[in-house]
DNA sequence: CACACATATTCATCATTGCTAATATGATAC
DNA sequence: GTATCATATTAGCAATGATGAATATGTGTG
């Protein structure tokens, strides 16, 4: 494995640390939208919408591809789609964890 | 898969979200470090590294256990570590894509 | 007990990020 | 050309997060 430069790869996790920009990676899983659509979508701001895209885009998390007046957004390729995938199951696992332990000191 | 409360998922991926949590999760992916250890390795602020850690605590990836004076933090299970390994699997396959992005939202 | 050491917490300040409204760009159709 | 629609960008302000100094808590030792 190559070595990672640190701040390549914050920029690249920047992109999972907003609500938002979860709810847009999820939206746009498993098939590609206009911005529209996904504001729609999120019932979010279009200029808000707009800016957490561009994040993405430049996190390397998406791509997009202009067709006419559009611009449809995808994941990027299977692993971005794994990583998302991999959150939830390890997520569900963390949870299942604390719930076993029945006395830990909070 | 159950379905995971987006709050929780967010708190969780917070724990990914800042340079300094991603170096000590880093630093004690393969074995149990003491706060003074993990302090010295990153050559933090004593203060800053507990607080950090908190929160790492928090989201669930690591976990601590005292031992005397000490206390020893660790990743919480395999799947943690798993997740940390797949963020560089996945960076290299993006990172020319992301080395020319100078922007995060603006 | 007093002391030294390891870690946690508080607090005030500072820095970064996100938000919305307004505006700009860019594409298509008339 | 102009009008209209989709998306991107800018700017100022609001909200959140990070920081280090000081202090508190806890743990072993003499």
């Amino acid at each position: 494995m190559i070595n990672i430069d640190i701040d390549t790869k914050m920029k690249f996790l920047h992109g999972f640390s907003h609500k938002t920009r979860i709810l847009i990676l999820e939206s746009i899983k498993e098939e590609e939208k206009t911005v529209s659509q996904i504001v729609d979508d999120l019932n979010g701001n279009q200029s808000n919408i707009s800016q957490h895209l561009s994040c993405l885009k430049g996190c390397g998390l998406i791509v997009g591809r202009q067709d006419g007046k559009y611009v449809y957004y995808r994941a990027r390729n299977q692993l971005v789609r794994d990583l998302l995938t991999m959150f939830d199951v390890v997520l569900e696992d963390v949870q299942n964890d604390i719930a076993s332990c029945k006395n830990h000191i909070e």
